[in-house]
DNA sequence: ACGAAAAATCTTGTCGACAAACTTAATGCT
DNA sequence: AGCATTAAGTTTGTCGACAAGATTTTTCGT
């Protein structure tokens, strides 16, 4: 019986807690946006979640004027509502922003870091190397993200961690845009070398080296977006 | 027959254009909190607003879900929404990033200003000057703050200049809550000299000049602040 | 048949109402 | 009287409905 419906993901159990749909609605369509389920530019309809969440428009609308604080989604007034576009002619901005936040929350994380925050960030690259050796590719992504923000929340600075997050989110964008298609098998061991090498100069509470580190990570990330980029449009737009 | 109403800043004409109600909600609060209007902590009640207003709960809601996106206010679940404290224990990271958006927006405005931006920035500069000038503390606040925006937004990278706006509304909080009480009229006039110096180094495109002035000029006032608040400890609590 | 005006349709922004959860006041028990 | 329990009163979260604005379709004139 419960079986029978098309598809949708409105749970079954009609009622809802009280004050758990707008978060729900939120989270679902933060990680179907990140994920590119809903691809950028794509119109956001509110009463088609409303029905496909089986509620009412209102908390829908409130995950959606969320969004749209996040830059997640465009609010278009009196129109739709659309999937925020990726900035590309702006990218060097985010490569910039990027790679300052590599850089200053792992410094931060050197000088700050307490008891039980390496072991937190040590269970991530965990996470990371199984998500590697696995071959997932989606896995990799996301736990490479929390792995930087376990990083970033040792050196508790809020403001450098949630500027970092939306950068890292961002990029899961972008990297799911380009990643699948040209999936490498040797690309990400190198990255596991480099995350062990982070954390033995964090637990040392070397700055200096931290910074290099971070700066070299960033970098090798940056350029390797953007040869994938560039490799696309090659592909895309032969001349 | 107007004038008969108590003090209330709802609009006389009752019928406001479609989709402004939200926003203007927003950008009242904003002022509101960001000027102590609404003390930190203070509980913000929807129905009062929304009686404030002449308007329905739902805009109110929209306003508060989008404050709180910034921080601006924390919406407790089933419970009320209250005004954002100012987080005391942790200044330490907002004068470390603060510091650093300084340096960075300042350095890339160097590198990237076009024609027409420094204009801008000029008439910031006038502005603040006019401030100072007059002892307009909350002008010279505000436009301060409007200076360094625009100066960020010549440097072109709207990560930056986001987080930039964020941290410059927080300090005019912090500000208002120090500054009024311990007003000095020789203080501001070095900051006008700075500027100054700040927009010849961008104009001559010199980024190291710009970084340091930049730190220079952040240490400084970060310096102040610490001092009034220091100052204020020692009045209120005299140990 | 082509283009412009008008009508129908769709989507959003706002409203008033209701019920759940929390807060406060009142009641009862030891 | 003191504390736990219950009842009344607020305040929020969600709902369905309606109207303004925009989009699409239809109609009409040349």
């Amino acid at each position: 019986m419960a079986a029978s419906d098309t598809g949708q993901d409105a749970t079954e159990a009609t009622d809802r807690k009280r004050g758990v749909g707008a978060r729900m609605v939120y989270d679902i369509l933060r990680d179907e946006i990140l994920d590119l389920v809903l691809l950028p530019g794509e119109p956001v309809d509110e009463a088609g979640l409303a029905e496909r969440f089986a509620m009412s428009r209102t908390p829908v609308r409130e995950a959606l004027v969320r969004l749209a604080g996040e830059g997640l989604v465009t609010m278009l007034p009196n129109r739709s509502t659309v999937v925020a576009q990726i900035d590309f002619p702006n990218l060097y901005a985010f490569f910039d922003a990027l790679t300052l936040m590599y850089r200053v929350t792992t410094r931060l994380a050197a000088e700050f870091h307490e008891a039980g925050d390496l072991a937190l960030v040590e269970g991530r690259q965990a996470a990371f190397s199984k998500a590697v050796l696995a071959g997932d590719t989606a896995g990799m992504i996301t736990c490479n993200r929390d792995f930087h923000v376990a990083i970033a929340e040792a050196g508790r600075n809020s403001y450098y961690t949630q500027l970092f997050i939306r950068l890292l989110d961002e990029g899961r964008r972008i990297l799911r845009m380009y990643y699948y298609p040209n999936f490498e098998a040797r690309l990400p061991h190198p990255y596991i070398v480099e995350h062990e090498a982070i954390i033995a100069a964090i637990r040392a509470r070397d700055v200096t080296l931290c910074d290099s580190l971070a700066t070299e990570h960033a970098d090798k990330i940056v350029r390797q977006i953007q040869d994938m980029i560039a490799r696309d449009r090659r592909q895309h737009v032969p001349l």
